[in-house]
DNA sequence: AGCATAATTCCTCACATGAGGAAAAATCTG
DNA sequence: CAGATTTTTCCTCATGTGAGGAATTATGCT
């Protein structure tokens, strides 16, 4: 963790120009999250590794949470406008539809995003309490409004707990073969799940429980 | 935060007995564990919360890793001896078996555990590495020792990723209204999904992915 | 009752963190 | 070119952490 003199000079001031510190300071800090946890790495660690003075962290994304939103590129992709996207068209195919935009979201990204936030905000008391509002209203609240209503809700979270659990597996945790089956495979696998979750039957034992 | 020194008596010295520290501190632990997190939480946060010397939990448990798993009580139940039993049997019915039994295990642990030891585990790379291999040989490895050979570890994975998702939206997230679905409409609507991942018709697409 | 053992606190140490602000150095602008 | 602005480090502070060890006090055993 010691600090290259021969990467990192010592005296004050502005450097010249054509230097990035802030894509290093990203670089490093997404680096540290992963390696570490959000929470055990710190300004300091992603300043090390960086090579620049936790002072230009600071001056640059102010605290942790900051940084981590940087790190992370929140904003860059929107997974309510892909959900809403996807859940355009016709119903009967609306699962396979879904599955391959998060498919694709998830491997464009690759899995440094999804290990790096989902035990920060699991990590939070208060962050987790906000995940079901969140997942409510901005993912799966476009999809049980093309449903019929009654058992919308209860088909978009069975639906949930496929994605979500999919995303762990294949992404988060790398198991497999899953982690390393191609898109077409899992998508044949997984979308009649997702179809029957949103339009098929569902035995009568669920529906009354909902 | 503060220690009330009417709860807390200042004297060095073994404290009468009766008084049980350890419980007191695994309680602690417990709590503190959910509220901040693992990584957040100290040992000395733990002691100031059970109102002991947090020399006491030193003495104890020692450092953190083994008190988070003396507060989980890790040991009591064992994940794979419940999969080996609920595994054995008709292999048409296995996927009502290993849900119920899944279920019963967790509602009966509540979602505390799951809540420490999940953000807990993924936030540290070195643990996360390690959940593959204790997956497939603790949980899913049993259930594919029952299934044909070819398609065995596949059909074991999307078992995983159905059974990680209820529970991370059930469990973890809270997620309604699966969260407070009673067990038996859980059961009847996810099991069918269990039981094709098992034995039903994977798509062709799917299997030579595999 | 006396001694050994067990349990608990107090003390100390080295190290780390987030945060604020001033000084220094390069760039930018008129 | 000079001054303003931007960028970066150094310095300081308050607070917190894990860990080791010795002193103290109650219990257990003979």
């Amino acid at each position: 963790m010691g600090e290259s003199s021969s990467e990192r000079t010592s005296r004050r001031g502005r450097r010249p120009a054509g230097q990035d510190a802030r894509a290093a300071i990203l670089a490093a800090a997404r680096a540290e999250f992963t390696e570490r946890g959000y929470v055990a790495a710190s300004v300091r660690s992603v300043a090390r590794r960086a090579g620049v003075d936790p002072g230009t962290v600071r001056h640059w994304y102010g605290d942790k949470a900051r940084l981590l939103s940087a790190a992370l590129g929140l904003g860059e992709i929107s997974p309510t406008e892909i959900v809403r996207q996807a859940v355009e068209g016709p119903l009967d195919t609306v699962g396979e539809r879904l599955l391959r935009a998060a498919l694709t979201m998830w491997d464009d990204a690759g899995p440094e995003p999804l290990r790096i936030a989902l035990p920060a905000v699991l990590s939070d008391p208060e962050l987790r309490a906000l995940m079901p509002q969140f997942l409510l209203a901005e993912i799966l609240g476009p999809i049980a409004r093309r449903l019929p209503p009654g058992e919308a809700a209860l088909r978009a979270n069975l639906l949930g707990t496929q994605m979500v659990g999919l995303m762990m597996a294949r992404y988060v945790v790398g198991l497999e073969p899953i982690a390393s089956l191609p898109a077409d495979a899992v998508v044949a696998a997984v979308a009649p799940t997702l179809q029957r979750y949103l339009t098929g039957e569902l035995p009568e034992a669920a529906a009354v429980g909902a």
